[in-house]
RNA sequence: GCGCCCGUAGUUCAAUGGAUAGAACACCAGCCUUCUAAGCUGGUUACGUAGGUUCGAUUCCUACCGGGCGUACCA
């Protein structure tokens, strides 16, 4: 009784050589296949012939008997027809054994990794390119943590910069608009407050003389007294709770949180020591680093006026986690747009004598039908909204489906699909590709949509409900349907989908995975009966569906997805 | 100018260098006295261009065309 991890390493210790393993394009050609041409070129051989000897050998392996059932040398390739009257309950039973954490994995042999996303800055709203990156860097961080990692989530907030000092020179001058935030209720002052820099930034396009005031205004900040400091600390706060009440409605958790307002000032200091070192140095009154000799150009520290750049609190807060964490590798979850930053970021710390690992996983932006996101035209879809459209959407569709629900149920359906919904398009979509993000079609709720696997499951969760307790001894033999071997071969592939997902960091292959998988799922249904089919075939039906199930539910909860019960 | 990424069906996306390039949406025609029709079945349509490497290229290399991004005081 083997796995298809299992399998795949008796094959290639029998073969001797590291022949790749793949799936043939349909599976009435079988399940493995091995295509010989490599190996034909390498010795010599015809791969038509090479194919038939390779056949013939596995036929005759005893270490094979129980797994495979027979070999075919189809041209140059050889595809290999497993056992299933041991391959299923093998598959089966490894599921059922470990249930929500199967496919945990200890790959990762507890190496500290720490994974930076979110990055949100205060004082500003949050819109869909941010839902990417929360998405994103919390299914890593669920992967790194299934693959035996030891994981360290946290997320950095800017607390600092120009955008706040706008921000709070808008609302001194527009007592009203200050009013209204002071007015509204805590969860809602975040968002709010972004619409303000919004403003701020329209007002301030106008006024020329209003630049000296924001100038002053994030001088008092640095001083850390008086009013417009107060003023700082408690609409810094609103957008601090803010962030913290969605990350709580997406389900992510970190482990710290970083502010750049706490790093700046050990930041000048290490600027001050590389200066001397002779890591950055003076150029045309500002300080840089001067990386032309590695090919990464010039990437300016602090500003000919002396004040600070980005750069500054992040190489701190880089000594901070280097530091303070016993980290074998630091990933940054940052938009592509910042590539050569962090590749000079690195390369300083590099020279600094830091020698962890340290990547950026960069991802495309989320662009719109009509162009690129803009919060300065206005051109933006905001997490606020995006979020708000999506429930209601939900909401009239679960209660035409469910006139019999109660308000509260449709309430809470709703909501977990309107989250699934947006967080399955934000990560079906490779990490590199640009994502044009429709409302309208992001919001439909069939085809390849999570609400097409939550209905899946529920289906699933449904006919485990409705069915009778197994009475007979299991006898898996009876799955010999095609549907049930195509469904069964799909769930095998779990594991190794994951390991891939976490490889690439591209949740996308588990989306696609947990999509196909259920496309399968959803023929078995329609074509076999399971309730209605005799007692020993029905019950060993019934596991498939649990399995089934089990799986969707484990992918969907990578995916940072809860899987709903009834939709 | 230089560097990075992307060009696949009307649209949005897939395809470890391998067998007949797959889905979804949209459109058309069917399927509920059977386990949730938010489902299933069938139908139409595609690798930007030109070379090269290879037994074999959507995939690797080069050039070009088209789009996006970055490139010293934004983050």
């Amino acid at each position: 009784m083997e796995t298809l991890d299992q399998i795949k390493s008796q094959l290639s210790q029998t073969l001797k050589n590291d022949l790749d393993i793949s799936y043939p394009p349909s599976p009435e050609l079988g399940d493995l296949s091995l295509a010989l041409f490599g190996l034909a070129k390498a010795s010599g051989k015809n791969p038509i012939e090479l194919a038939q000897e390779t056949a013939e050998k596995l036929n005759k392996s005893p270490k094979l008997k129980t797994a495979i059932k027979e070999v075919r040398a189809v041209g140059p390739y050889v595809n290999i027809f497993l056992d299933y009257n041991s391959f299923t309950p093998a598959v089966i039973k490894s599921i059922k054994k470990d249930q929500d954490d199967y496919g945990r994995n200890q790959s990762g042999k507890k190496a500290g990794v720490m994974i930076e996303y979110s990055n949100g800055n205060t004082h500003k709203e949050l819109h869909i390119g941010h839902l990417r990156n929360i998405c994103l860097g919390d299914t890593i961080n669920r992967l790194l943590d299934i693959s035996g990692h030891r994981s360290l989530p946290v997320s950095y907030i800017n607390d600092f910069g120009i955008h706040v000092a706008k921000t709070l020179w808008y609302l001194k001058n527009n007592q009203k608009e200050y009013q209204k935030l002071i007015k509204s209720t805590p969860k809602n002052r975040g968002y709010l407050l972004g619409s303000a820099y919004k403003e701020a930034t329209a007002a301030l396009a106008e006024n020329e003389t209003a630049k000296e005031a924001v100038g002053k205004i994030m001088q008092e900040i640095e001083s850390q007294k008086g009013e417009n400091y107060q003023l700082w600390q408690k609409t810094r706060d609103w957008s601090i709770k803010y962030f913290q009440s969605v990350y709580q409605d997406l389900g992510v958790k970190f482990k710290k949180t970083f502010y750049e307002s706490e790093v700046i000032t050990s930041g000048l200091k290490t600027v001050k020591e590389l200066v001397t070192k002779g890591v950055l140095k003076k150029s045309e009154g500002a300080i840089i680093a001067d990386l032309e000799k590695y090919n990464l150009g010039v990437l300016p520290i602090i500003r000919s006026d002396g004040t600070a750049l980005y750069p500054v609190a992040d190489l701190a807060l880089a000594v901070k986690k280097f530091r303070e964490n016993k980290i074998q590798e630091s990933i940054y979850v940052v938009d592509v747009r910042q590539s050569l930053y962090f590749k000079q970021l690195f390369k300083i710390l590099q020279l600094m004598g830091y020698e962890q690992k340290m990547t950026h996983l960069a991802y495309d932006f989320v662009t719109l039908p009509s162009g690129m996101m803009s919060s300065r035209s206005g051109n933006v879809i905001t997490y606020h909204e995006l979020i708000a459209q999506a429930k209601e959407l939900a909401l009239t569709a679960t209660k035409d489906k469910h006139p019999d629900w109660s308000q509260k149920k449709i309430t809470q359906t709703a909501s977990e699909l309107a989250f699934s919904t947006i967080k399955f398009e934000m990560l079906k979509v490779s990490a590199q590709k640009t994502i044009t993000f429709d409302i309208k079609e992001a919001l439909k709720f069939d085809g390849y949509t999570a609400t097409y696997l939550q209905y899946t499951h529920a289906r699933l969760m449904s006919i485990g409900r409705k069915a009778p307790r197994a009475k007979s001894r299991l006898d898996y033999s009876q799955l010999s349907e095609p549907q049930e071997k195509h469904l069964l071969f799909r769930l095998a592939q779990y594991p190794e989908t994951i390991r891939h997902a976490k490889d690439n960091y591209d949740p996308s292959e588990i989306s696609k995975y947990l999509f196909e998988l259920c496309q399968l799922a959803n023929d078995y249904y329609h074509a076999i009966p399971i309730i209605k089919s005799a007692p020993k075939t029905r019950d060993a039906r019934l596991e498939l569906i649990a399995a089934t199930r089990q799986i969707i539910k484990n992918g969907l909860e990578l995916l940072g997805i809860k899987a709903i019960n009834e939709i």
